[in-house]
Parts: C-alpha cells; sequence; structure tokens
DNA sequence: CCTACCGATCGGTAGG
DNA sequence: CCTACCGATCGGTAGG
C-alpha cells in the first residue's frame, strides 16, 4: 500500500494510484500525537490554565498557530486527552472483570488493574481524576457517562458478592467511593521511581479490598 | 496580666481614650478574611492559574490595587490558605487521637475525624490537597512539614497496632497512604447536600479503616 | 503549517 | 484603600 512517509507530490503517474487514497497513518495524525503529549505533560505539571498554547506548541515543535490547526481550542485538547484516558481506565477494569468468577476474585483482579493502573499511568491519571473542572459541560456530561460506567463495575460486583452472601457490605454506594478512593488516590501521591512499583501497589491494595468488604482470601 | 489581646499601650491613663488604639479586631483584619474568603472559593472553583487578582478583589469588595495592601502577591493568599487548612486538618488529627486507649480505638478515632473534617470542609480540604503545585518551593518546604507529622500520626497507630499483634499490616508505609487515601479522596467526590453527612461518612470510613487492618471491631 | 497580529486580560506598581 | 497605569502574555485569527 503505501511507505507511510507520504511526502511525495508527484508521484509517477497523473492518475496517480498511491496518493489518491490515505494513507495508513497521514502525517497529520503524528502531529496530533505530539500535541496530545505536550499537552498532557503540561496540563499535568501546571493545570490547564497554567498552560499556554505557545507552551504546547513550543513542546510539540510547532509555532502557536499550528496548535489551531488540529485542534479548535484549547479545551478540545484537554478533552480529547481526557476522553482517552477514561476510555482506557474503561476498558481495562472491564477487561479485568471475569463475571464467570467468583465476587471475591472479580473485586480482587478489578482493584488490581485499576489500582495498577493509576500508577503505571499516573500522569494520565492526574488529568484525567483532576482536570475534569476546565472541561466544557457538554464535554463534562460526556466523560461523566464514562466514569458511570467504571463505577458501575465495581457496584455490580459488590451488590453480587453482598447478596451472596461473601461480602459484608452496610451501605452499598459508599462502599463503591471509599473502594474507588482506595485506588484513585494513587494518581495523587504515586511518584515513579520510588519505593514501590505499580504491580506491587496493585496486589496490596487489592488484598486491602477484600479486607474491606470482609472477604476471606483464603475461601476467595 | 494581660488580656490577651495586647494593644493597649497606656491602660490607665484617663487621656488614653479607646480611639486612640487599634480595636480587639483592626479593621484590616476584616479585609484580609474577606480575601482569605474570596481567594479560597475562587481558587477551589476555578484554580489557582485560573483566578484573577480582580476576581479576588470583587470578590472581597475592593479594588484591584487593594490585595497588594494585605498580601504582597497572589501565592502569599495561596500559601495562607493552604497552611491555615493544613495545621487546622493536623491539630483536628492530634486532637482526635488518644494515646492512652488502644490502637483499634485510636485508628478509629482519627480515621473518624480526618474523614468527617474532609466531608465537612471539602471546599478547604480541595485546596489543602489539590493547589499544592502552586506553591512556592520555600512554601510548598513547610507544608511539607505539616503533612509529615499528619501521616506521623497514622503511621505511629499503625505500627503500635501492628507491634501489639492486634493489626494485620504487611507494608507500613503503603498502609499509611491507603488509610489517608480513604480520608483524603473524599475532598475529591463529596458535595454537600447528598445523600451522606460528613458524621456517616467519618463513622463508616473509620470503621473500614478496622477492617483495612484486620482489627475485630467487636474487641477494640 | 508559518508570520504577524487582534483585543483582552494578566500580576503587580506608582502615586496619592 | 483608590485611580490609573506598566509591560507581558493570553487564546485565538487573518492571510498566506
Amino acid at each position: 500500500m503505501d511507505d507511510g512517509t507520504g511526502s511525495r507530490t508527484h508521484p509517477l503517474r497523473p492518475d496517480a494510484p498511491r496518493r489518491a487514497t490515505p494513507r495508513t497513518r497521514p502525517r497529520g495524525d503524528q502531529a496530533r500525537a505530539r500535541l496530545l503529549a505536550a499537552a498532557l505533560q503540561s496540563f499535568v505539571d501546571n493545570g490547564f490554565h497554567g498552560t499556554g498554547t505557545r507552551d504546547i506548541a513550543e513542546a510539540a515543535g510547532m509555532s502557536p498557530a499550528a496548535v489551531y490547526v488540529h485542534y479548535s481550542s484549547k479545551e478540545e485538547l484537554l478533552f480529547a486527552l481526557s476522553l482517552a484516558g477514561h476510555q482506557e481506565a474503561l476498558d481495562l477494569v472491564a477487561g479485568a472483570d471475569e463475571p464467570h468468577r467468583r465476587p471475591a476474585q472479580r473485586l480482587w483482579s478489578v482493584v488490581n488493574a485499576f489500582c495498577e493502573w493509576h500508577a503505571a499511568n499516573h500522569v494520565n491519571a492526574r488529568l484525567v481524576q483532576y482536570e475534569l473542572g476546565s472541561l466544557t459541560p457538554e464535554h463534562a456530561e460526556m466523560i461523566a457517562g464514562v466514569r458511570r460506567q467504571i463505577s458501575g463495575t465495581f457496584r455490580v460486583i459488590l451488590a453480587e458478592g453482598a447478596q451472596a452472601g461473601v461480602f459484608r457490605v452496610h451501605d452499598l454506594n459508599l462502599m463503591v467511593v471509599a473502594l474507588m478512593s482506595l485506588s484513585i488516590d494513587i494518581a495523587r501521591w504515586y511518584r515513579s521511581g520510588g519505593e514501590w512499583t505499580p504491580a506491587t501497589i496493585g496486589r496490596h491494595h487489592a488484598d486491602i479490598a477484600l479486607s474491606m468488604v470482609g472477604a476471606d482470601p483464603e475461601t476467595a
């Protein structure tokens, strides 16, 4: 098909078979990726309002105006990052859940995955958890939908374990937020290169999650 | 000796009328209080960088320049709020701890107080937990000292319970952050007027904290 | 994707 | 504690 460089202006014939169709990786995608990476780092380091579009452009190696070739506003950049991060977290949680297994195993697996993600991807996670206030109301509502799907996964597992009598849950919704706090707050305190690896934290906190609902780890 | 106001320069002289000395609550204090309240709300709603000094001044009923009569910079306002909030949280935690009681009772009491504070004072708490990045390095280091005192309170209780064999703690420092996550993350999700009161959350999460360390609530 | 530029607003200060 | 103002920088656009 195409070699991916896509820089030729004059292919060999006027009917130009190659140039007539989009490349698998158009050049614009690379620029967008650079912009997203630059924006993510700067939003996390300095906050959305503390980041100038010129900071982003410079870190992506473009002129200030080039940002607007790819994104119509600074908020669109934030939204793209926030949505991608939320979707990644949701996919991970949904993929970690194994509905055919017992509640304790499901809970352990989901908390383990969610915690590990927040540690390993703590830069993304920090944007995901702490920059929602700068989204437009429309975009915030779309993100809220993804967030409801994530908390719904926790809620279903807790409800099933409580009904089966293997979880002790006095207040279902309060237990959901408590379990999610354990994971989400990792984004706030985690620093890479420290005392623990993401995998260590995931296992430790998943064990703790079982304790929180009074599940016996031995019979899980 | 002294009434503590420390404002009188000539207490007994008849020609020392009241108005010659500052009032017990000098007028400047009131202006500072209005500035702090305005800055707190705006910093939490829009972030430090998203807040203009003119926003603060207007909400406090002053001209833009009047802010600098009381605080030398926008960051000084943030620091004053952050330090006061941290000190309040530390005082509360230290006051809730009762060293003569058993570890489980101490842990319950401290987690209960810390959680309740984060819910009841969630506006202050949000600034305390999420606006540290905008402090100067010097101010950040001062705040870090207060934070270490708070986490130290948790650590001491956990270590004592573990040594006494009434707490199951595999990784002391990781358990400290897990317990604090439970409390601190309340600042992120709590909304007043919702499903739970601060007292309800405090009791619920304090119970959960005991579960996390494997403490038997009955024999606490 | 660039240069050049728009009006608006920023944190902070002079001078009273 | 005010009016008036400083230079710098902001998000975004015109025109190519």
